[in-house]
DNA sequence: GTCGGAGCTATTGTCAACAATTTCGTCGCC
DNA sequence: GGCGACGAAATTGTTGACAATAGCTCCGAC
């Protein structure tokens, strides 16, 4: 689905072979998710997430996953700590051998298992909503050159510190991951001038 | 409304004169908020934010708010942030003459025009949800004896902070402030669990 | 040639009736 | 006396039709 899309309600009900109620419904939810804009009379698009939105929405990532890696460093049970090791060495490994699919996949894998052992549950929630917004973004970001060997160092102290239970040190190193991930945001031309029509 | 009340649609729709539909539309916008809880076939009622909820709503909320208090002092204009001066004399005002109305407004108008001079547009989405679903303890909080007095140099402090262009001094201030409700909740206790049922 | 308005079309918003499901009370049975 | 099945009432979910609105096209006037 490409940004800036319109979405007809009884096209959708056509194709998915649902009621027009239930498109409604559904879009309506992804409205609240933020997933698409819902404009009163004038029906839905996709919304269109800026370079700079997506600036500031890693930003509140950085925060929230920052209190996260705190928490899980702190409060988890040492065992499930000890399990983050596995994804490291998974991430070691799919670098190594230049599989990004892999790696990505453990990306997502370790930012979710660290919300999750933090026992955050609202900040959690509140990820789970900003990464859904990123997607386009994420997926742009994992397949430039040179960017895991940059990232996976950062994701190796991550899991270290939160495994030595070092509140501090895991708040910073998943902030300091997540400024780096901005700043490569940063770095991205903001070339969807195009999508934003809606092509 | 009663946290845990029942919300019949039929109900709602004579009592506003408005249609079940738009009721049905409400609910769902009002559960995506968070305020409402929404099981299938079994309708709406109002949720129930735990003491332990709202202890996790409030410490993102000082990671959020902490971010938003850095990028004020650091990025926006001075004229503004000489404004919080203002509120601040605002507030020394009602404390001093016991008039918690008008300090309770005072706090909030505090910690929206610093988030909204921030600049950090989605970190002020995140945080009006999040005080969506603290209003019941928001209030409770504030009746307290002696909470002023305790709030009020800390709210004192991250002014100065912000006026200075002190980002990290900013950023430290208020998350200690929201520590310190964090602290105050903690003493709260969980005396909710005839509400729970729905009186 | 362009601007403004009328009418048309596509699309969303509203409504009332109907269907399906849950809940609660009642009765019978163990 | 308690447990389970049955049935009625209450409530939510779904459907289709209708109303209202926004955007577009076409026509005419200046």
């Amino acid at each position: 689905m490409v940004p800036g899309q319109r979405l007809v309600e009884q096209e959708l009900s056509e194709r998915y072979h649902a009621t027009r109620s239930s498109v409604r419904e559904a879009l309506q939810d992804l409205a609240a998710e933020g997933l698409v804009e819902l404009v009163p009379r004038r029906g839905a698009r996709v919304r269109v997430v800026s370079v700079e939105e997506a600036i500031q929405i890693t930003e509140c990532r950085a925060a929230l996953e920052g209190l996260c890696a705190r928490r899980a460093a702190e409060h988890a049970p040492s065992q499930r700590r000890e399990g983050l090791r596995e994804i490291g060495t998974g991430m070691r490994k799919a670098v190594a051998e230049g599989d990004l699919n892999t790696y990505s996949a453990l990306n997502r894998q370790l930012h979710d298992a660290i919300a999750r052992m933090s026992g955050q549950t609202v900040a959690e929630g509140l990820l789970d909503r900003l990464k859904g917004q990123m997607v386009r973004y994420q997926f742009r970001l994992a397949l430039r050159p040179g960017r895991p060997s940059q990232s996976l160092p950062q994701h190796l102290a991550i899991i270290d510190a939160v495994v030595a239970g070092d509140g501090a040190a895991a708040e910073a190193a998943a902030r300091a991951h997540l400024d780096s991930v901005i700043a490569e945001l940063r770095a991205t031309p903001e070339r969807d001038a195009a999508e934003r029509l809606g092509a």
